[in-house]
DNA sequence: ATAGGGGTACAA
DNA sequence: TTGTACCCCTAT
């Protein structure tokens, strides 16, 4: 694989780290094989780090209840440029690791979107992200079924002219010259993200052990959610990077059994930009130091991504501590459960427990 | 918020 | 195949 050009090992970071779903451990490793990115050419990217560094304290021994947490999350938060990432809330929430974990998780959910979400929403038609967040339950099952006609149509576009489809250019680092793309230019201290692997890198061993297959999945199968699933189950190897980089497979345009003859509202949107990448506006087309990068300041959210969460297999201590909840608090009570015993069950969501005790009691 | 039926993905 | 973890949906 040919050196990825500066540019794109950012938009690679840039999405990668501010999924949460992807272990640290992952992380690490793309960062020891991209090209060097700075943080500071993005928002989403600085606070990506900095949670991760949060997470990473705040996920110490919850067993032993000691302080341990919260004097590593003081660690982190010590630094300047972690503490600026979260300017307002953070004095509240010092002391208190609870509102802490309270906080990077909000924090994380209020993450700007990555370019190449940007990106996926230019493809898929203008607005299509701020569609998907104001859409209720039905509304989205709808755009689901239509987002894979929509997809095939992509594909089949690229299919037709894969020479066309956007390109890793070398030189794409160039510091930039003016305007949106004016955050590009700091290359010169990589050396946080250095420190802040690792830091990162030593956490969670069992953690990383459990992520490493499922974020094959939580990063190119489930992502896109149901209008790439079948292709990208199918296909297995990377829907989203066909995309990105516009390789086609060529079997991609199997009629599919529910949506075959569904009109589209997306596919025949005006301002759809599906065909973009055919025309001579694009990226990949510009001159290196042209090339855009996002803008970050956008007040809605990217549509929930939906992934699996990563599959983590339930300890021994979680086990008993979900028992000894229910017999103190009674079946049903997953939140007081949850509540009482934070730390054992921070990444448990009340169904989880619900599910879990389902599980137990099934054989 | 919760129950419960049902589905998917994956590992053993 | 089976068990497990997780998700989705609907009803309450």
């Amino acid at each position: 694989m040919p050196p990825l050009a500066a540019a794109d090992a950012f938009r690679v970071l840039e999405f990668v780290a501010g999924n949460r779903r992807v272990p640290h451990s992952l992380l690490a490793g793309l960062l020891a094989a991209l090209p060097p990115v700075s943080p500071h050419t993005s928002p989403r990217l600085r606070k990506a780090f900095a949670l991760r560094a949060l997470d990473t304290a705040l996920s110490g021994s919850y067993a032993d209840g000691s302080g341990e947490p919260l004097r590593k999350a003081r660690d982190v938060l010590a630094d300047p440029g972690v503490a600026a990432c979260f300017p307002d809330q953070l004095a509240v929430v010092r002391d208190d690791v609870a509102a802490l974990r309270r906080l990077v998780d909000a924090e994380w959910e209020s993450l700007p979107p990555s370019e190449l979400e940007l990106e996926a929403d230019r493809i898929a038609g203008a607005g299509a992200l701020d569609t998907w967040a104001n859409a209720d339950q039905g509304t989205r099952k709808k755009l689901r079924r239509l987002g894979e006609s929509t997809e095939r149509e992509i594909l089949g576009k690229l299919g037709q002219d894969p020479s066309k489809a956007p390109q890793v250019d070398e030189a794409a680092n160039a510091p930039s010259t003016s305007g949106a793309n004016e955050d590009v230019g700091a290359q010169n201290d990589e050396v946080h993200l250095g420190r802040e692997k690792g830091e990162v890198n030593h956490a969670h061993e069992d953690y990383a052990r459990h992520q490493q297959k499922p974020v094959e999945r939580t990063t190119d199968a489930r992502i896109p959610e149901k209008p790439v699933t079948g292709a990208a189950i199918k296909g297995k190897e990377q829907a989203t990077s066909s995309g990105v980089t516009g390789q086609a497979a060529p079997d991609r345009d199997k009629s599919h059994p529910v949506t075959g003859s569904k009109p589209g509202l997306m596919e025949r949107k005006p301002s759809a930009i599906v065909y973009q990448w055919d025309s001579g506006d694009s990226d990949s087309e510009r001159p290196p130091h042209q090339r855009r990068l996002p803008n970050y300041e956008r007040k809605m959210r990217p549509p929930p991504a939906v992934p699996y969460k990563t599959r983590k297999k339930w300890t021994e201590i979680q086990e008993r501590t979900l028992i000894e909840g229910v017999d103190k608090y009674g079946r049903g009570n997953w939140k007081d459960i949850k509540i009482a015993y934070p730390d054992v069950f921070q990444d448990r969501s009340t169904v989880d427990m619900k599910d879990k005790f389902r599980n137990l009691g099934r054989h």
